[in-house]
DNA sequence: CGTATCCTCAAACGATCGTTTGAACCGGCC
DNA sequence: GGCCGGTTCAAACGATCGTTTGAGGATACG
């Protein structure tokens, strides 16, 4: 039981985590309320219904993921000397930064549960939200890959993020060895999802 | 409502469009029998549970899927002129032909959530039963690649497989243009799809 | 006709879900 | 002290879930 924080953090960190394992409909607020080490009530009383809540536990980590993206993308933005693995770098990093802690790490799961899912309410939040994210991202990549049409953009653009997205929910076959510092191995995967990326979108 | 087939297939037809929009959970017993048009317990009667329903519609898909697949890499396995092309056509072509029709394609999006689910009953019983089918194919990938080390070539088997899980799971929404023929679409589709997965594995 | 087998049906079971309620508690302020 | 807004609490609400039950229909065979 999570005993540290106020009622309302407390809430969202076990969200999190069980959301990430059991789904949105798969945890039950009982499960939840239990795991923060709080009333079952309080879920109502903070956060009015258990769709706020999943609201609330996207904004918490996604206004501060795609505003490190969107930083990192103005540095480089426009310039005569930008690279394709830069604007990949400025995409990915973020996410794998925030999946170090290992809450962090539950919360990529979530993201790529959503996107599996298909639901409407969810995708018309995230693409009101952080629509924009991508949208710059986008036009970054077309002005760095002129030769490529507006479909077959879109189309590696879109196979790329299932990659990535594949990649950072964690199911992936790749186990980190023991010999191998975290630092390290996260290098690594970046290194690995933007060799791979830049191959899918500049392939000719 | 469907009404034709025997009421096996009628729930085993319903089962998957509603998994698929809905979710394994989502999607309960009382709604999936009303659109199948047969009675609630007809489930527990023909089935035994929820869960082994789930079970048999997993089945009666993936079992003519990697037959499919299995046979088609069957032709080229070991021979001189095989190309990583050929071998990527004999993955992802039997389930662009089972996405053909609409509960086909509804079946890859059931699998893709499937494994954003991390549910591991499922994924004990995919590995179980399928698991040789990726080994089969890792194998020729293996033989094809050989300047790859192995820790690298799963690193990019991996991506490639998030990337075309996604993008079949996306099947659906693909809108073909009206002035294409369907087979036509769906040759295109492959070729998008090989000349990525030919840039991911091969890239230097 | 009787009966045996397979199947369908309406109804109910107990469990669990999200949500609401109203009382109790608690700090700070007059 | 007395009061009050914010918070927590146990308990209950109605709804829905997967599953079970037992009666009844349908068909084939003697």
């Amino acid at each position: 039981m999570n005993s540290s924080g106020s009622t309302k953090e407390r809430i969202l960190g076990a969200a999190e985590v069980l959301f990430a394992q059991r789904g949105f409909d798969g945890a039950s607020l009982r499960q939840l309320t239990t795991a923060a080490g709080v009333n079952l009530a309080a879920v109502n009383y903070h956060f009015g219904s258990k769709d706020k809540l999943v609201e609330q536990v996207f904004r918490r980590r996604l206004d501060a993921l795609n505003a490190s993206r969107l930083t990192a993308l103005a540095k480089l933005a426009g310039a005569d000397d930008t690279t394709l693995e830069d604007v990949l770098d400025a995409y990915i990093r973020p996410a794998l930064d925030l999946s170090h802690d290992e809450s962090g790490s539950l919360f990529m799961r979530v993201l790529a549960r959503a996107f599996a899912e298909h639901d409407d309410t969810l995708r018309q939040f995230l693409s009101a939200n952080y629509g924009h994210v991508m949208r710059q991202f986008t036009a970054e990549f077309a002005r760095l890959l002129p030769q490529l049409s507006k479909p077959e953009l879109y189309w590696r653009i879109d196979l790329v993020t299932g990659a990535l997205t594949h990649a950072m929910s964690g199911f992936g076959m790749i186990q980190r060895k023991s010999d191998v510092t975290e630092h390290a191995h996260r290098e690594e995967t970046v290194r690995h999802l933007i060799r791979f990326a830049v191959a899918g979108l500049s392939h000719p």
